[in-house]
RNA sequence: GUGCCCUUAGCUCAGCCGGAUAGAGCGUUUGACUACGAAUCAAAAGGUCGGGAGUUCGAAUCUCUCAGGGCACGCCA
């Protein structure tokens, strides 16, 4: 039971004999508030709306009930105003804390809320031939965050990968390639050739406008199974493919399944089939539409009037591959908050099929990546490649450790794990709905609230344990009494105390920057704690109690970080 | 035009299921490496929480309204 709750239930009681039993322990633990500066309590309790049940002033009560509460963990209660101001037993709530935490270690914060049921989760999805921009990597690390986060809680994520593999671009791209094609050059490189092809087509087409029809004369070839097409789309994706892997290896993030658009072609007529069964289909325009008038939204599009498919229909037929293959208990799109619209209409068409799970599944919008303000455009040559930013944050990290660590072993490795740590915290720290507005010096800052910061803070924890010849007890940890006795130490194990709540936000929301900032709460406080309280040079047991904390924080730090995506080098 | 989102310190953002003096980082000014890593810590300056109204004992937080910015709104994905 939380330390809340415990006091909670005192609360109660207490409130029981002054005449106010509608005030249950449940009640109570919800009204409970933490005093805005430490040195007035740990917990308050307001006593605003006890005013009317007990016909008394505020601070009256607050008094009456402050003098019936007692017993561990509370050390001390006081009535200050209307507040009731409780102090718990900081060497209790210390030897409690530090000592689940050792004893847990990595499983610290876990739950078993998803009982091992699957959530298959959309993210990253760049488009096949097409540069890996800044855009793709918020779906990317926020998706990866949420996986995480809600496997600490004991669900299956499925990291899918649904790839832009199809459409009449790849028509246009196979023309292009014929045309002024090098294979040795694609080979070389993928992503930069095939973008230049792609480009090329678009500026001649505006002189020969022939091109476009070769273009989608192609895409049909390629549709009706034309060996030959196949065979350059295949190539093309594979070598595509194969840079993007080079980027997420890069960045730690792995899939279980790249099915794209392009899985999807042959699982649509059956969509529209069941569409059609179910009475759902009108025709509009010459186009075949789910009307959605009662719930204020514009239809769904299932049917172009020239009888093609589109997005809507390929999205529904994924959701139905993705309910039949995993049973899933959710399902989540992290994608861009410009789709909040059709995915809306996603969730309201599956409704309207009867497929009750369609209620279980959830869009998770977030901001664009602006460049100066704007959104980016890879036409106007205005986007920014993840793959440089990722270069140069490494290579920036590699002249601070030269300048700081320069007989640190494996430099690259660990410059790797710092520089691909700062653009990830960078893009996890604030809300994801948040736009960003990309700067390359913000990105590339180790210091203040960052990736690198927390890592700094473990690494230099870690290294408190090495020099201390600490060894990790196997069961928990005793305290030596006054060990932990100052507000710098208080402050940590609170912290510490609270991050299997701030776990639990983070997954009910799908919000990892609830972590991020928790992560650069805890490596605040204990900087300060580090800053002010002698550790190695204390006699052994004081020394030990305080290392037991230090290791504490570096459990509860790795493993925020690892949720997050980052890694935790233990020196840098 | 309709719907949704945003507006808090010079900048980037927390705080938002109502509560006690609105917090942090960056930047600026200043101080601290003969205890453990200065990618750190300490201190100072800096705010009519976009404007107005309402609900409430109490509003940055809830409601309405106005202004400014963004996104979406049928044959792209």
């Amino acid at each position: 039971m939380s330390y809340k709750q415990q006091v909670a239930e005192k609360l109660a009681a207490a409130l029981q004999t002054l005449g106010a039993p509608d005030f249950t322990p449940e009640k109570v633990v919800d009204l409970l508030e933490t005093p805005p500066n430490p040195a007035m309590g740990d917990i308050a309790f307001p006593c605003f709306q006890l005013a009317k049940a007990l016909r008394k002033a505020p601070p009256l009560i607050a008094q009456e009930v402050a003098q019936q509460v007692n017993g561990a963990p509370v050390k001390e209660v006081q009535a200050v105003g209307p507040y009731v101001n409780v102090f718990l037993d900081q060497a209790i709530v210390a030897q409690e804390v530090v000592g689940t935490i050792l004893r847990q270690k990595d499983a610290y914060g876990s739950r078993n809320v998803g009982q091992g049921k699957k959530v298959p989760i959309d993210l990253s999805s760049p488009n096949i031939a097409k540069p890996f921009s800044m855009g793709h990597l918020r779906s990317t690390v926020i998706g990866n965050a949420i996986a995480n986060i809600m496997e600490k809680h004991g669900y299956a994520p499925v990291r899918i990968n649904h790839l832009g593999d199809w459409g009449t671009q790849f028509g246009k791209l196979i023309v292009a390639y014929k045309k002024w094609g090098d294979e040795a050059k694609v080979k070389a490189e993928p992503i930069k050739e095939l973008l230049a092809l792609y480009v090329r087509f678009h500026e001649e087409a505006e002189h020969d406008p022939s091109l476009e029809d070769q273009g989608r004369e192609w895409f049909k070839k390629l549709e009706d199974g034309d060996p030959e097409a196949a065979r350059l789309w295949q190539w093309f994706r594979d070598e595509s493919l194969k840079e993007f892997m080079k980027i997420y290896d890069l960045m730690g993030v792995k899939f279980d399944s790249f099915h794209g658009e392009a899985f999807y072609n042959d699982k649509m007529d059956r969509v529209v089939a069941l569409l059609e069964e179910k009475g759902l289909l009108t025709e509009s325009e010459g186009a075949l539409v789910v009307t959605l008038d009662e719930y204020g939204m514009p239809p769904c599009l299932i049917k172009k009037s020239d009888g093609a498919t589109l997005y809507a229909t390929r999205d529904l037929a994924a959701a139905l591959y993705r309910h039949e293959t995993y049973d899933f208990a959710k399902a989540l799109y992290v994608v861009g908050n410009e789709q909040r619209l059709h995915f809306q209409q996603l969730f309201k068409v599956l409704e309207k099929m009867g497929y009750e799970w369609a209620k279980e599944m959830y869009h998770i919008p977030f901001g664009m990546m602006l460049k100066d303000g704007k959104k980016m455009s890879t036409r106007k040559g205005k986007v920014v490649l993840l793959e440089e930013v990722l270069a140069q944050a490494i290579d920036d990290v590699l002249k601070v450790i030269a300048e700081k660590n320069p007989t640190l072993e494996n430099k690259e490795e660990v410059a790797r794990q710092v520089g691909v740590g700062a653009v990830i915290f960078h893009d996890l720290k604030n809300y994801r709905l948040n736009d960003i507005n990309f700067s390359w010096e913000e990105m590339l800052t180790f210091e203040g609230e960052t990736g690198p910061y927390v890592q700094y803070t473990h690494a230099r924890a870690c290294s408190l344990l090495r020099k201390g010849g600490y060894e990790q007890p196997e069961n928990g940890a005793a305290l030596a009494e006054g060990a932990l006795e100052s507000k710098e130490a208080w402050a940590v194990v609170t912290l510490l105390n609270s991050f299997p709540e701030v776990i639990d936000r983070a997954r009910e929301e799908f919000d990892p920057s609830q972590i991020g900032k928790y992560v650069i709460d805890l490596a605040q406080a204990f900087n300060k704690f580090y800053a002010n309280v002698r550790i190695l040079a204390e006699e052994e047991a004081v020394k030990t109690s305080r290392l037991h904390l230090v290791a504490a924080v570096v459990i509860v730090l790795k493993e925020g970080l690892r949720l997050l995506g980052l890694q935790a080098p233990e020196e840098m």
